[in-house]
RNA sequence: GUCCCCAUAGUUUAACGGAUAAAACAGUGGUUUCCUAAACCGUAGAUCGAGGUUCGAUUCCUCGUGGGGACGCCA
């Protein structure tokens, strides 16, 4: 029976009404005098001054049409059937606004009240996986801030689509068959170090070794010569060499799980570099019976002629003396996840730096896919800002003192467990502790995800650790709380509120209404890969509750306010929740 | 030299060509006998410059200024 109520709830209720509007008016326009078919509503939420939508699209078209766009807006509106669901009214040059009744505001929270119905909603039935390709730390290294973002902004993308119903696929496209091995497998034998005995901090350990031959390479030129002797043997196959760089791989990808499992990162695969090393060979052979990429100066390149620059600017893909370059995996990797995986789409989260290198990646594999004759799959480089040191240059790995990333991470949680025993005087350690990675790494990610991701930004601790205003805290607080309620009353979050009244006061209007707009900000975080636009939101929604937390009670007496006010507590709460989650920020039921 | 990104309040940011440019932090003034004050409510403060397109420009175009970046064997 309840099932029978949810789908007709739900005919009448679509979870984006956004959607339901621009549908509405573009049912109607076409037989409308001075309408047709391309009439485009252009629905967009509203101020709240002016309603909760409005359609801006009748102004372009009246201009197109040279007439006046406010008669035309009039005379649509004339023909749109009444509903009870909103008043529409005319205003300014031609806008046409929508305001939603009380009763539609609480129908959708009814209808939307619980996770399992916002997430089902949400789905979009897409074929095809999407592959995520983020992070991608160079191995032999220690994770350092740099690595931040596209780890954030890569695993919250991935979710997002996740959300939206696709098949994702995420993959760790480490560096791990470059050419530093070559000079970390010479210091490791010019030392004789046992990579088993590396102590307590191995990662950091073999990060000494490889500034050591780094600073031995650059005085002495037979060091250099043997460096690349090394690294030859070791893509030779040398068993000697093979089996340490094994080794720098176990070494390095445990000290990337420790911070993967602190962020809540988990990868499909992490399928580097090295894993395409026997597959180059057939990149090169079909690029050239393609005629794709030319000799040039002994190395192997590709040239867009229809492109302003990359016409001179070459794309290498095979060096001068015959060694694979990032190009040449770029491309056999792509080979590879279009044809075992039949990615349908393949996203890139990476630095802005690289974004010749992708634009040219892409132009090549098109070319190359058309003359192979297999789908090209959508490619998208979706990129970042860099974050600077002090001197506004991006953060340096060689030079001075990179900040590392388990720091960063383990100083948000100390500055959060600060704030908690602060809070709480008597809560054990262990609960401390555990609130406090809650606290210190949803802050941390909230930074980054929280701007634009294209924007540079200056590294400063007290930017990415903030606990005050707009930040994860401040959202998890507003969690906190709804679950405080729930718990004093005795109630629980899943009921169904089927008492609960319309929303009458000001601040049950404005909160039930923030709700409908969370399909809105998942479209345009998922349209534009921008998670910024699903954190504002979510901020905006926090502080909507907050400020009705402030104005209403909701241990009130009459039953039907109280249902109300619970049933918009739960719904705060839901999506608050389920947003954080695909930010990858999780929740607290106390603070 | 070619090309790309950026410029919004004291600071850090938001604004899918739309109505009076929105917040946070820092100022400043207030709110706890009341569901968690990690909160709430006031207040002050901004679109780099010059043109152009448009009914309408922070947003698009041109030029300029300032900052950053990419451009052949690093990834």
């Amino acid at each position: 029976m309840p099932l029978n109520m949810l789908e007709v709830h739900q005919m009448d209720t679509p979870f984006d009404i956004c959607n339901q509007l621009d549908q509405f008016i573009r049912q109607y326009a076409p037989q409308v005098d001075g309408f047709n078919e391309d009439f485009a509503p252009q629905v967009r939420a509203a101020d709240e001054r002016f309603g909760d939508f409005q359609a801006n699209g009748v102004l372009p078209f009246a201009k197109k049409a040279g007439t006046n766009p406010r008669e035309l807006a009039q005379r649509l509106l004339d023909h749109l059937p009444s509903s009870e669901n909103w008043q529409t009214s005319l205003a300014g040059p031609g806008f046409i606004n929508f305001k939603l009744s009380p009763e539609y505001l609480l129908q959708w929270t009814l209808t939307y009240s619980t996770k399992a119905e916002i997430t089902e909603a949400a789905a979009e039935n897409t074929p095809g996986s999407i592959v995520v390709d983020f992070s991608s730390p160079n191995t032999a290294k220690q994770m350092h801030v740099g690595h931040i973002r596209s780890t954030i902004i890569g695993e919250s993308l991935a979710r997002l689509l996740a959300f939206r119903g696709h098949s994702v696929i995420r993959d760790n496209h480490l560096g791990d068959w470059g050419t530093q091995f070559g000079i970390l497998l010479l210091a490791i034998k010019q030392e004789e170090v046992s990579l088993d005995a590396l102590g307590d901090d191995p990662i950091a350990r073999l990060e000494d070794l490889y500034r050591l031959g780094n600073s031995m390479v650059k005085e002495d030129e037979a060091k250099l010569e043997q460096a690349r002797q090394e690294l030859v043997k070791l893509q030779d196959g040398d068993s000697e060499n093979l089996a340490l760089w094994e080794k720098i791989r176990d070494i390095s990808m445990f000290s990337f799980e420790r911070i993967y499992q602190m962020l809540g990162v988990q990868f499909d695969h992490a399928l580097g570099e090295s894993f395409y090393r026997d597959k180059v060979a057939s990149v090169y052979e079909s690029l050239l019976r393609h005629q794709i990429c030319q000799e040039d100066d002994g190395a192997l390149v590709v040239f867009h002629p229809e492109h302003k620059r990359f016409a001179k600017q070459p794309f290498i893909v095979r060096k001068s003396d015959g060694a694979s370059n990032y190009a040449t995996t770029d491309l056999a990797t792509l080979a590879y996840r279009q044809q075992e995986w039949q990615a349908q789409q393949i996203i890139y989260v990476t630095d802005g730096r690289q974004r010749d290198h992708f634009e040219q990646l892409f132009l090549t594999t098109r070319k190359w896919f058309d003359a192979e004759n297999r789908p090209t799959p959508q490619l998208e480089h979706v990129w970042f800002g860099t974050i600077l040191g002090p001197d506004n240059k991006a953060i340096k790995t060689r030079d001075g003192q990179p900040i590392k990333l388990i720091d960063l991470l383990n100083e948000a949680i100390r500055r959060a467990a600060a704030m908690v025993r602060e809070k709480n005087a008597e809560l054990p350690e262990e609960e401390v502790t555990r609130r406090a990675e809650i606290i210190g790494l949803g802050a941390v990610k909230y930074a980054d995800l929280s701007q634009d991701r294209t924007l540079d930004y200056v590294f400063s601790w007290d930017k990415l650790l903030a606990l005050q205003g707009n930040t994860a805290p401040y959202l998890q607080y507003a969690v906190a709380r709804v679950h405080s309620i729930f718990r004093k009353l005795g109630r629980r979050l899943d009921e169904r509120f089927e008492n609960a009244r319309a929303p009458q006061t000001d601040a049950e209007c404005k909160l039930a209404r923030k709700f409908i707009f969370f399909p809105l900000a998942l479209d345009q975080a998922n349209r534009e890969l921008k998670p910024h636009f699903l954190c504002t939101y979510l901020f905006e929604l926090a502080t909507e509750f907050s400020s009705f937390y402030n104005q209403e009670k909701v241990m009130v007496d009459d039953s039907e306010t109280q249902d109300l006010r619970l049933l918009l507590c739960a719904q705060a709460q839901n999506i608050l929740q389920t947003g954080l989650h695909i930010l990858g920020i999780e929740t607290l039921e106390e603070m």
